[in-house]
DNA sequence: ACGAAGCCCTGCAAGC
DNA sequence: TGCTTGCAGGGCTTCG
């Protein structure tokens, strides 16, 4: 058996999983997880955000795996009689390794498969999650308050206008609440608020329709191209086929505080917005 | 009810 | 060189 190493976090570069990220693990795991069946697990080091539960093992091993799918940034790992949430937290990753491999540091969780190969949990800063859900995920007290996914069909500026309405927080701190929509973290936010021409600091509901509409169809274009260009973690990631990750390069805002804006030579400014690091351009958001 | 702040945690970089 | 300090951030939880 191969060394099939789908996704490999490297010790360094670190950048927070948003939901390209996670959708792009989910993409690369799928093949190598659906219908193999979960010999069994290791829980190294039970301690993430909360406790993995205790029976984790149990509950899981001897299952197939019958999918994976995501909402906003947890994943969903479903089994005959129950589901697996994991959520990657700031500096989680999962990888698929030779089960031969030993483990390393921040190894909490062994998943090992019927294949061969091991479905790894790592996570050193542990604001992750690998939690065991019994009956429909979708009403769990973690997702059953959860916005609407940025992807889907209830997602538009029409959207995003009426539930701000008489709002007064920042905009760039409505769009990362998870209740409002899924999925959009800082990286992002920052990305789509420059790319709909929003300045971050205004008022939620003091801006129109007509420019909700812009902000959408940004954020929608944001996480489309991350998704197309797997993920700007993916520079953290040895891919399949060795491939180094490159979408940080295209990031027109996010980390380029004091640098000329791209699209006008303005400097950027940066501040704090809810204890976020927020870049913006004075002269293109307004 | 809403919004802001606090907190969890480790790795890394900067400063002394 | 080796310490200390500050910063990063998702998102649940608590506070105002």
């Amino acid at each position: 058996m191969r060394a099939l190493t789908c996704f490999r976090s490297r010790i360094g570069e670190h950048t927070v999983p948003e939901l390209p990220e996670v959708e792009t693990t989910r993409r690369g795991l799928m093949p190598h997880l659906l219908g193999k069946t979960l010999r069994h697990i290791v829980v190294r080091n039970p301690r993430l955000r909360w406790p993995v539960p205790e029976d984790l093992g149990k509950r899981m091993s001897g299952q197939p795996v019958t999918g994976l799918e995501r909402r906003g940034k947890y994943l969903l790992l479903g089994l005959p009689k129950g589901t697996v949430m994991l959520h990657l937290g700031m500096s989680g990753s999962l990888s698929l390794v030779d089960s031969k491999i030993p483990p390393g540091k921040h190894d909490h969780i062994d998943m090992v498969l019927d294949s061969g190969l091991n479905l790894r949990f790592n996570d050193p800063r542990r604001f992750g999650a690998v939690l065991w859900v019994e009956g429909d995920p979708a009403e769990h007290a973690l997702l059953r308050h959860l916005g609407p996914e940025p992807l889907g069909e209830e997602f538009d500026g029409d959207y995003l206008y009426h539930i701000s309405r008489k709002r007064k927080q920042a905009v760039k701190s409505f769009l990362m609440d998870s209740q409002v929509v899924v999925g959009v973290g800082n990286i992002y936010a920052n990305e789509a608020l420059f790319m709909g021409g929003i300045r971050p600091g205004s008022q939620a509901g003091r801006i129109s329709r007509p420019r909700y509409g812009l902000l959408a169809q940004a954020v929608i274009k944001v996480l489309e191209s991350a998704i197309e260009q797997g993920g700007t973690t993916l520079r953290d990631f040895v891919g399949g086929d060795g491939r180094p990750g490159y979408f940080k390069q295209s990031l027109q805002v996010y980390g380029r505080g004091g640098l000329p804006c791209l699209n006008c030579g303005a400097a950027l400014k940066e501040i704090r917005l809810s204890n976020r690091s927020t870049v913006y351009c004075v002269q293109c958001q307004r």
